[in-house]
DNA sequence: AACCCAAAAATAATGTATGATCCAAACATT
DNA sequence: AATGTTTGGATCATACATTATTTTTGGGTT
């Protein structure tokens, strides 16, 4: 009854947490910065009661993506230029010491994998924003996931969750395209030749060029789009 | 944060929200770590209903003080030598960077006010534990506190109040009294100096030796007194 | 008797609903 | 401008429904 065959799948098997819903749409921007998030409007918007979402701000407000005043109710946390800027020091701060660390533990299987998510991306050739985002990530992951610092991979993947949602806004440029590859390249070099310095410092200037690439791009729209910082 | 300087006398007039009072049971051992929080008992404990309690919980999830699993409740983080080792190896990433910036915009008023704290930190010599603590942590924060990326200052801020509430049960080792204070000064002639290389250099030192200081404590304290990982 | 297992009961988390307060901001009146 | 009034919402307290987990219980089996 449920079942369908279905060519592509949808996507949205489990209804998810109300709290990945409000912050899906508050990182993808369904909910603008700075927006008043009334309880009575988001229970009606999720169809739920009150109490989930009330415990679903709670929790956004723990991660910092939304602020509460007391008895004035919580709004998006604007992402913005400099909050981008924040999260972008903090990760080249801490990718290079997790890249590091892997260089010591990067096995022959490793370094294969990596060299098949990016032949795929390659193959991609930016053409699926989206899908490329998908293995972005992926190629990441394969560094940071086996790390022991559980709460440093934990960082760096909430911060990459806003990064990437972000992104989605905009295309990549073909100079940032062409870097992407050429870090990516050159990263799996320094692995393979267990060259930690230079596997951390193609990583610090992988973050800094991405969040560079971001941030213009975030200046530019504001710059050209209307404008709106509102309530 | 919104801490109030305060003098010596700082009473709590307030009750404080259910939040905060929750969170300082947890760090300040009260609570117990891995111990099971049943909202129903919360609520009684702490006079309210269990509304409050679960908005409560859920903020503290965000912050990563309570661990939270679908059907099966809240616990309290468990506070281990890997969560320990964990968040100081990410502070020895940060805070090097935060006090490069300092040392950049560093005003002879900061410094008279940096040796102003210390030498009440050296005339209370330790007496005070939590005292000290105090006196420390504004120290630090007179560093950290202007730096413009607030994201890594809330950051440190985190992990400060959790080994602040770890180091609280035992006492600082004499070898530990005289690194920390040797330490300081050499960060306040770093930072006089301009030399931020040597500033970064001595934060990070200091911040590991303070790890270390800590983790021994837990090894030791874990060797000899009664054993339960439990429930 | 000791052991295993599955049904039943107890426990708690989670969600819904509703009413009572309290607070901040906007509005109205002096 | 200073003060009172209204109002939208947040916050809190209950009460209850639903669902998942844990514990208990009562056989049956070795």
């Amino acid at each position: 009854m449920d079942k369908q065959p279905a060519a592509t799948i949808d996507v949205e098997p489990v209804p998810a947490s109300i709290y990945e819903l409000i912050r899906e749409d508050i990182i993808s921007g369904k909910i603008g910065p700075n927006e008043r998030l009334k309880i009575a409007d988001l229970a009606k918007r999720y169809g739920t009661s009150t109490n989930p979402i009330r415990e679903a701000l709670q929790q956004l407000r723990g991660e910092d993506f939304v602020i509460m005043e007391p008895h004035r109710g919580a709004r998006v946390r604007p992402i913005d230029e400099n909050f981008v800027r924040d999260i972008i020091e903090i990760a080249a701060l801490i990718e290079p010491a997790l890249t590091r660390w892997f260089v010591g533990i990067a096995t022959e299987a490793d370094i294969a994998q990596l060299l098949e998510i990016q032949a795929e991306i390659e193959a991609l050739n930016f053409s699926d924003p989206n899908r490329h985002g998908q293995l972005d990530t992926r190629f990441h992951e394969v560094i940071y996931d086996r790390h022991y610092n559980r709460h440093a991979a934990d960082l760096w993947w909430r911060h990459r969750e806003v990064l990437r949602a972000i992104s989605r806004r905009f295309p990549t440029s073909l100079s940032r395209r062409a870097a992407v590859l050429r870090e990516h390249h050159e990263l799996i070099e320094a692995i393979r030749a267990q060259d930690a310095d230079r596997a951390a410092a193609v990583i610090a200037a992988h973050v800094e060029g991405s969040g560079r690439h971001i941030i213009e791009h975030m200046r530019l729209a504001r710059a050209t789009g209307a404008r709106k910082p509102l309530t």
